[in-house]
RNA sequence: GCUCCCUUCGUCUAGUGGCCUAGGACGUCGCCCUCUCACGGCGAAAACAGGGGUUCGAGUCCCCUAGGGAGCGCCA
């Protein structure tokens, strides 16, 4: 039953930051290859000189990294297929386009781009398919070189054969047929001389022993052209694999929505990788487990045959799930790590709040009452910054508590080391209140509001001047 | 316009002709636990887009309609 291993690779453009979308073809990528003990190859498409910024590669190497989503060939791994930057595969590139023009089999074209424009603006205009009408297609040698010898531009066109049929057996959506009729010649030259993406991505896979392309459904018709000219200069062509794209929640492409779904804007807002991908894992895809998996149990159970074929819509409440299973999951030195990284709404660092040596006592009494760090953040303030301020709830069951509560409360503090039972025990015999009663206006003065961790830890955590200082607040209050 | 893809609870999905009175998860609601919130436990409401076929039998196969998406770029 052992399958070979398997080489899988995600090749994005660095025109911006990684969303969701791009990230979860990323993740399916990384967990094929990790679950069949292969490799990820990492590929920048960095052939665009314009659009294509070192900041944005930067960036998509950092939010990979963080996710967990390790490459075994590419950029900062190496490997024997480099280079993994496009921009630095001109001469690879070069050796091809020269072995499609010397066949005959691509062609220089010198409409310019206002005239293509113009052409396809007719022919959608006339109900036709916008496609290149092949005006340069039979261009006369003789002029073509003295046209490239004054210097005209041109790109360099791929020549579609006629009437055939282009089949794949494509891994998630079965057996795909298209007609070459329908298929224009299209450019894989740009007249700057850099390869279009049609080409070089085709001819990387190729070349790089590519295996397995998992990439979304957007270029599943544009996969026949990719199969044409692997066939055309005699490479083999990868498996495809075609996956549904991510949506909002409105059904809109995520990836027109911008920043708000970043990889770095989750990261910035305090989601967990795990939490991240154990979402991202399950959108359109399905485990039999509905529990918390670390990257190799869902890298074990993945599989391309699970994929579900229609676009997933991105549910926020989901992923919010995953994030309470993660913050559950995780280690008290990583969670204080993961707080202590954020900065608070204020600016405020948490370690100037939470008192050094109580951090991950801290860690273990919110941790069930927080999803991101700001959560922990206003648990911090209300027990260590906030004394004094009360919400409505809180107010109601102070006042109804009583002046002489409180009194009693303060009163037996020392007497009782440190021991909430004890003290809480101690308070009920004086007061003669027990049960809702006694415990509700000690939360409200200890944290400002009705709900929250539990109390004995909050006691032990606040310590007793701490605790001094807040019954003495809740007494101020009834002053008032 | 043409080509291609898709359509099960609000959402993610199970389901490959009888095991489906359509299962699970998130969310929602109720009950239990409990000082509160969260966790946990138990339970409830909630879906086969519509219409035709094929078949003894259709969520599952075929056709049509509707709706959604993608592609047809010197963008990737």
């Amino acid at each position: 039953m052992s399958r070979p291993p398997l080489k899988t690779r995600f090749a994005p453009s660095p025109t911006g930051l990684l969303h969701l979308g791009n990230v979860r073809t990323a993740l399916f990528n990384a967990l094929l290859a990790r679950g069949r003990g292969g490799r990820l190859l990492l590929r920048i498409e960095d052939t665009d000189a314009v659009r294509g910024h070192e900041k944005y590669a930067e960036a998509l190497l950092r939010d990979l990294r963080w996710l967990g989503l390790d490459w075994q060939e590419g950029p900062e791994a190496g490997g024997d297929a480099g280079p993994y930057y496009q921009s630095q595969r001109g001469p690879i590139y070069a050796r091809y386009f020269e072995a499609l023009e010397s066949r005959g089999l691509a062609y220089r074209c010198f409409c310019s781009e206002h005239e293509l424009a113009v052409a396809r603006r007719t022919q959608l205009a006339a109900g036709k398919p916008p496609r290149y009408n092949g005006r340069c297609r039979v261009l006369d040698p003789v002029q073509v070189r003295e046209r490239l010898a004054a210097g005209a531009p041109a790109t360099l066109r791929f020549r579609v054969p006629d009437g055939e049929r282009v089949a794949f057996a494509d891994r998630v959506r079965g057996r795909q047929e298209f007609a070459t009729d329908d298929i224009g010649d299209f450019v894989i030259r740009r007249s700057d001389g850099t390869p279009a993406f049609f080409f070089s991505n085709a001819i990387d896979d190729a070349t790089m022993g590519v295996d397995l392309v998992v990439r979304g459904e957007d270029h599943l018709t544009n996969t026949p052209r990719q199969l044409l000219l692997l066939r055309a200069l005699d490479l083999s062509a990868p498996d495809y694999a075609h996956i549904a794209l991510v949506v909002d929640a409105d059904g809109a492409p995520l990836s027109k929505r911008g920043g708000s779904l970043s990889v770095q804007a989750l990261r910035e807002a305090g989601w967990l990788p795990a939490a991240i991908n154990n979402y991202l894992a399950r959108l359109g895809h399905t485990y039999e487990s509905n529990d918390l998996m670390d990257f190799d149990a869902l890298a074990a159970h993945f599989a391309v045959e699970r994929l579900h074929r229609a676009p997933a819509h991105f549910d926020a409440q989901q992923l919010r799930h995953w994030q309470k299973e993660a913050v559950l999951a995780a280690p008290e030195e990583l969670l204080w790590a993961w707080l202590d990284g954020h900065a608070c709404p204020d600016n405020r660092r948490i370690r100037d709040l939470v008192p050094s040596g109580s951090e991950l006592y801290f860690v273990r009494a919110v941790r069930p009452n927080i999803v991101l760090p700001d959560d922990a953040h206003d648990w911090a303030m209300k027990l260590y910054a906030e004394t004094g301020r009360f919400d409505h709830d809180a107010r109601s069951a102070i006042r109804a508590a009583g002046a002489d509560f409180f009194n009693a409360a303060l009163a037996r503090i020392d007497s009782e080391g440190g021991d909430f039972k004890a003290y809480s025990r101690a308070v009920a015999q004086t007061t003669g209140v027990k049960g809702k009663g006694l415990y509700m206006p000690l939360r409200a003065a200890l944290t400002g509001t009705t709900h929250g961790p539990e109390l004995d830890q909050l006691w032990t955590l606040l310590g007793e001047q701490r605790v001094r200082r807040h019954l003495e607040s809740a007494l101020a209050l009834l002053d008032e």
